[in-house]
DNA sequence: CTTGGGTCCTGTGCGC
DNA sequence: TGCGCACAGGACCCAA
């Protein structure tokens, strides 16, 4: 679910709540994501301060004091809510002019943050393809989960020459290179989708036979789908909200993911949008644009 | 090495 | 209204 452009918009909703400040408590509901907790995982988040929310790929990496982080990962449903108030001084305790007390009780809420800020960071996911775990902040790259990762898209260094050498050899369909998260970090199904659309190519196309010229306008593509989502908030299809529990808008402007069936967007154009499976991935696109 | 398929999990929407 | 099946934003693991 959730593409690079969903965690960013959600790494942006969460930082003011969570950036400078303490975890006051952290519980977890149930034992097991899709991978379990790692040993007191919880405890060990208990007082620490939150230096820096950043992003690689598709997880978000909360920076703690001392010399861990926190990483999350959202997998296809996973959510992360920020219900924060100010003190109520009457009462002496926390308001949450968004949450009432149950929120974070619900079925798939896994795990409740909450900080001195304060706020209460609920996740959720109902499918419990998402993952957290604690990593030493030093040695982040070298982890198994990032140690493939191909290059941030949205980088300076993501450029024509970056995207014919890893293309170079591959046998694999255009479209599914892009999944490739050791290609491109970040991209996913609709993103894949859009940014062949927008640069005219064929999903089926093989990796290695796209023409330079055409892997150039690729390039281009790729990082205007994804600043267009960001600007849009994301997509919001079925599970994905921001952190402030807004949709997100650009499911709006998706030229081609999920229309199957309906005329196709570009101007002049008569085709309409074909649904196929790739690598037993859904692709949408315009037959009689994209070649 | 690369590539494709199955799998993890729960929910929703469709056809019958 | 109910039942079964297909499908869903991801990515690991394993076999060919």
């Amino acid at each position: 679910m959730p593409e690079l452009p969903e965690v960013e918009t959600v790494r942006m909703g969460l930082a003011p709540a969570l950036e400078g400040h303490t975890f006051t408590h952290v519980e977890t509901r149930r034992g097991d994501l899709r991978v379990p907790f790692p040993r007191d995982f919880a405890k060990r988040l208990h007082g620490r301060r939150v230096e820096r929310l950043w992003r690689r790929a598709k997880y978000l990496l909360a920076e703690l004091d001392g010399r861990e982080t926190l990483v999350i990962h959202l997998g296809m449903t996973g959510r992360m809510a920020v219900y924060a108030g100010g003190v109520d001084r009457k009462l002496g305790q926390y308001v949450y002019d968004a949450a009432p007390a149950e929120a974070g009780r619900g079925k798939h809420d896994h795990v409740v943050f909450e900080t001195d800020a304060p706020a209460r960071v609920v996740f959720t996911d109902h499918r419990r393809f998402g993952l957290m775990t604690l990593l030493d902040s030093d040695a982040i790259e070298q982890d198994k989960l990032f140690k493939g990762l191909g290059i941030e898209p949205l980088s300076k260094d993501f450029d024509a020459s970056y995207l014919c050498r890893v293309l170079k050899g591959k046998k694999t369909p255009i479209k599914s290179a892009l999944l490739d998260q050791r290609v491109i970090a970040g991209v996913g199904n609709i993103y894949a989708c859009e940014a062949l659309f927008r640069a005219a190519i064929s999903p089926k196309r093989l990796a290695a036979k796209v023409p330079s010229p055409a892997v150039a306008a690729l390039v281009k593509a790729i990082k205007s789908v994804l600043k267009d989502a960001i600007r849009a908030g994301g997509s919001s299809l079925r599970d994905y909200r921001k952190a402030d529990g807004d949709l997100g808008h650009f499911q709006h402007h998706f030229a081609v993911y999920d229309r199957e069936g309906e005329p196709c967007a570009r101007k002049g154009c008569k085709g309409a949008v074909k649904r196929i499976t790739q690598a037993g991935r859904s692709t949408f696109y315009c037959p009689k644009c994209q070649t």
